[in-house]
RNA sequence: GCCCGGGUGGCGGAAUCGGCAGACGCGGGGGAUUCAAAAUCCCUUUCCCUUCGGGGAGUGCGGGUUCAAGUCCCGCCCCGGGCACCA
């Protein structure tokens, strides 16, 4: 300002904006402002909120990454920060904070590149994060605040995996109970696992092993995703559907190794039957019911050589047109099934062209475990070979031939199938390419032109089930194989357990120690928490294919044995050398945050209770990215079911409503070699964008280094403010929806606030500038309006529009030539408090309010100003509208009627014409029609 | 292939009880202020035609219901996401 003129050292501007917003930051750390009281314990105050309906409003919490944020990531934390400042202020006791959830493979790799300590690195991060987010204002409460790697909390994670290691699922009471329940029903004989044998004729190690493999949390030599390129085993959900590792994308391979799992798939039903009590989107209930994959049917046996053959099908119903069976190439019976040669007279089609049927075998074998799933998936070509053996159809006893294909999946149902060519389009391509019958069970439509029927019908071919629908028939041959010993009514899942050991260093260590007969102890309670020990050397060792893995706590050779004494004396053990994978210390960390001090328990049941309470209870609002839809809230409700059942926790859900905030996307741009260049630097002429006098291709895709797109909260501070960046975040759209980022708006969201604050404060002196004289009326009542719209936007989510409300109110003030009423500009200054919250602090201390518009009441709107007293009606003729006419806003239709009528243009286009009817909706429209 | 979302101005998006399509913002155009500029304020901005009074078209496409359809129904097309040889 060198220009002599005015000058505006009270204009909102960034410099303003950020001694305006460091001031309400340090005060409101100063002051606990966003604590939240416990109803007992440490947490517990005198304000009084306790009394008040209480709201846990949460994030989904990071990865303190070290790369930073960018403006994309806080759009949740600012959409759930805004409605729980709304909440406050309509008088709620609301619980937000935010943890980081610290463990796990990036943490590592990061560590692995920089060779700085994990625990090191991922401190820094959160700390760095921790100020990034502070800037923006969230009105968190930060003696909450955990991470995952903290060894006060990671005790508890260790602690509820004994809650697991110590419990089965008792599949009559359909709930989890304590192991030693399991042992005294096994004691007493009321379990009883072989026929005519007692419980005490068992060795100890032999019952110790039994028991053992009844546990939630127990240990199988199972077929796992082994990643040679990280060192670690992964969950299913870990490896892409081409067969590669989620993150870093490296190859996976299938081999067996003995492993901790956890037993979700006893929790299949409840996981899929409860999701109808969630208020979620039914985007991922869809999901999580598909990965869960129940589907209901029968268990058929089929006899061969001998052998009873089991086949899982939905469609028992279409036995009658079974005319061969399918096993998975890797079938453990194929071996025992097959015949040494192959019959006269045999379709060489069927033979692969191999002299005998083993040599088949072996060559099919081979050949399908070359392939990759990627292969599996796009050639969908029919291959196969056939065993040289006839199988028995248990209603006929007619022989049909059995096959192996690679399109039988070994890990779904018994990985095996009867072919039924009629009524299934993969069976039907099969039979096709191998020439065999094909039967129709069910009667297609009389205008069926297609191969395989999969509809409904009544049943033909099929003897004592002709002329039933799908459902009777089924019904009806369940009831006969039963009776007859053909087989059972059976439901399977796509679910698996959940493999829960990684070969990693930065994990929370299992509470497990083996003694010399190499089974499981668990770590007592009271020895938590088992410390992850310092290492030098933690960097996981890059191993090829056929090694095995090799877990690094190995390497702490004095951590990994150790004496203990677990009740009969001290005794050397061997340590688990695993650790937990990441998802572990999400599973839970919402309840931490409700009691984080508490020493004895992982929550008090008295905290607990009061903030999971609710309808259905849980967590009331829970928002985060939709990547999460199976893995994190899968793996949650799994555990939260768990804790329910053993009286840990008291609801059977953690999270009640789930919300999925979109994404920031940005446009990126490259050059005519398809290399990116930096965004920041791109100029427009209208259609077309250069960088250094170049064309660039514009694209949109998600913010970040390799696209060199991204925009940093930092930027925006420096530029714009905090307040500003919350108000653009949350203007751009709705919040569940993708949304383009575009640095040239963020002024619009800026110049709401300069003119409030210029509406407000004189820009030259600083000083207030409201009246005390009353508003008019017109203003009055748009003011209420607006006071309405926003109280419903907010409780909706609606933040874009509650915006588009306050700005409209805004402009009219902005119009006003004299000082404007106080009694508007304090209703504004609240209705942008959980919006913009330091100005709006900063302009109610100018208003002469002593304490913190936090906790100030959301103005609430007088009903009777809502009404207009005159209204503008839109006349129609023919239903486009012609005309528009004043009148009071309780005219009756039959005045309504009258003036539209009399209406001088109306008059003049009706002329002659009669209207034929007259619509009209009471003090909205009025429709002529001619 | 199946299952979810979603298609509205140059752009982000409003309008979801069937009742004035385009609120609010960005961008564009014009003006005031200024020596000038920035900033600010005001007007304007769906498209086409216009004798400047106005007229016509319009919410992905084609039908339908209705006095009235972005909104409801039927049939398609396109985009985004999820699942995918799961018996």
């Amino acid at each position: 300002m060198d220009s002599g003129q005015a000058t505006y050292d009270y204009r909102y501007d960034a410099n303003l904006a950020e001694e305006i917003e460091l001031k309400w930051q340090a005060r409101w750390e100063k002051d606990g402002t966003y604590h939240a009281p416990n109803p007992s314990g440490p947490l517990a105050d005198s304000t009084g909120r306790i009394d008040l309906p209480k709201l846990f409003i949460m994030d989904m919490f990071p990865y303190p990454s070290g790369t930073g944020l960018h403006v994309g990531h806080p759009l949740g934390f600012i959409g759930t920060d805004v409605y729980a400042r709304y909440k406050r202020m309509t008088g709620h006791n609301v619980l937000h904070t935010m943890g980081y959830d610290a463990f796990g493979l990036p943490a590592e790799e990061h560590a692995r590149q920089t060779g700085q300590h994990p625990r090191e690195n991922t401190n820094a991060n959160i700390s760095n994060m921790r100020k990034q987010l502070k800037r923006l204002g969230l009105g968190h409460d930060p003696r909450r605040s955990i991470s995952t790697t903290d060894l006060d909390y990671y005790k508890w994670t260790q602690w509820i995996f004994l809650q697991l290691f110590n419990s089965w699922y008792d599949t009559d009471l359909k709930q989890a109970r304590p192991i030693k329940e399991l042992e005294i029903k096994l004691e007493e004989g009321s379990i009883v696992l072989e026929e005519n044998r007692q419980w005490s004729s068992y060795s100890d190690q032999r019952k110790k092993e039994i028991v053992n493999s009844f546990r939630l949390a127990y240990l199988a030599e199972a077929p796992v995703n082994w990643c040679p390129a990280l060192g670690t085993v992964l969950a299913n959900e870990e490896v892409t559907v081409d067969g590669r590792s989620e993150r870093g994308n490296h190859p996976v391979y299938r081999r067996p190794l003995k492993q901790w799992m956890m037993r979700i798939t006893a929790y299949a039903d409840r996981l899929l039957e409860d999701l109808e009590s969630l208020d979620w989107t039914e985007a991922i209930k869809s999901m999580q019911r598909n990965w869960i994959g129940k589907s209901e049917g029968a268990v058929i046996n089929f006899t061969a050589e001998g052998i009873t053959v089991p086949v899982f099908t939905t469609r028992p119903d279409t036995i009658f047109g079974a005319t061969y069976l399918v096993l998975a190439p890797e079938h453990p019976l194929v071996d025992s099934l097959h015949q040494t040669d192959w019959p006269d007279g045999i379709d060489s089609r069927w033979t692969g062209g191999f002299e005998d049927p083993r040599s088949a075998i072996e060559a099919y074998r081979t050949n399908a475990n070359q392939k990759s799933d990627l292969d599996r998936q796009e050639n969908k070509d029919k291959t196969g070979v056939f065993l040289g053996s006839y199988a028995k159809v248990p209603v006929t006893g007619e022989k049909i031939p059995i096959f192996i294909s690679d399109y039988v999946l070994m890990g779904y149902g018994t990985g095996a199938i009867m072919a039924v060519p009629g009524q299934d389009e993969r069976d039907w391509e099969f039979a096709e390419v191998f020439g065999l019958d094909i039967i129709r069970t069910v009667q297609p439509p009389t205008d069926w032109d297609g191969k395989a029927y999969i509809g409904d019908g009544p049943a033909i071919n099929s003897d004592f089930l002709n002329g039933l629908s799908i459902t009777e028939a089924k019904q009806t041959i369940i009831r006969w194989l039963e009776d007859n010993s053909g087989g059972s009514r059976k439901t399977s899942y796509k679910l698996r357990d959940w493999l829960f050991s990684r070969q990693r260093y930065w994990g929370e260590p299992f509470p497990v120690v083996y003694d010399k007969d190499g089974l499981p102890n668990p770590v007592p309670e009271e020895m938590l928490p088992v410390e992850l020990p310092e290492l030098i050397d933690w960097a996981p060792r890059s191993l090829d294919e056929n090694s095995d893995p090799e877990p690094p706590l190995g390497r702490a050779k004095d951590w990994a044995s150790t004496i203990l004494d677990l009740g009969n004396g001290p005794k050397e053990y061997i340590r688990e050398l695993n650790t937990m994978p990441q998802w572990a210390g999400s599973c839970w960390y919402y309840l931490r945050y409700l009691d984080p001090f508490n020493s004895k328990e992982f929550v008090s049941e008295d905290v607990e209770k009061y903030w999971m309470s609710g309808e259905t209870g849980g967590v009331d609002l829970y928002v985060g990215g939709v990547e999460h839809a199976v893995l994190h809230l899968l793996y949650s409700r799994f555990w939260h079911k768990v804790l329910f059942d053993l009286g840990h926790v008291s609801t059977p859900e953690p999270f009640q409503r789930l919300y999925n905030q979109g994404y920031i996307q940005a446009a990126a741009y490259q050059d005519e070699r398809g290399m990116y260049v930096d965004a920041a630097e791109v100029s427009e002429d209208g259609r077309k964008f250069f960088y250094q006098d170049n064309e660039v291709q514009r694209s949109f895709g998600k913010m970040g280094k390799s696209l060199k797109n991204s925009v940093t909260p930092d930027e925006m501070y420096e530029e714009y403010g905090a307040d500003t960046l919350r108000l653009y975040e949350m203007f751009m759209g709705p919040l569940d929806q993708d949304r383009p980022w575009e640095t040239k708006s963020v002024v619009g969201s800026q110049r709401l606030i300069q003119r409030v604050w210029r509406n407000l404060v004189n820009e030259e002196t600083g000083e207030i500038t409201v009246s005390d004289s009353e508003p008019d009326e017109t203003l009055n009542r748009l003011l209420h309006q607006t006071i309405d719209s926003v109280n419903n936007d907010m409780n909706n989510l609606r933040f874009n529009t509650a915006i588009a409300r306050i700005t409209e109110l805004n402009n009219e003030i902005t119009k006003l030539e004299s000082p404007t009423p106080k009694a508007i500009a304090e209703p504004l200054v609240l209705l942008l408090a959980p919006l913009t919250p330091h100005i709006a602090e900063e302009l109610w201390e100018k208003l002469g309010h002593e304490t913190s518009v936090v906790y100030a009441k959301f103005p609430v709107p007088d009903e009777m100003l809502l009404v207009e007293e005159e209204v503008e009606i839109p006349i129609q003729i023919n239903g486009k509208v012609k005309s528009k006419i004043k009148v009071d806003s309780n005219a009756t239709d039959e005045t309504l009627q009258e003036k539209a009528l009399a209406d001088k243009k109306i008059e003049s286009l009706l002329g002659l014409n009669d209207p034929k009817k007259i619509i009209v909706i009471s003090g909205k429209l009025v429709n002529i029609v001619l």
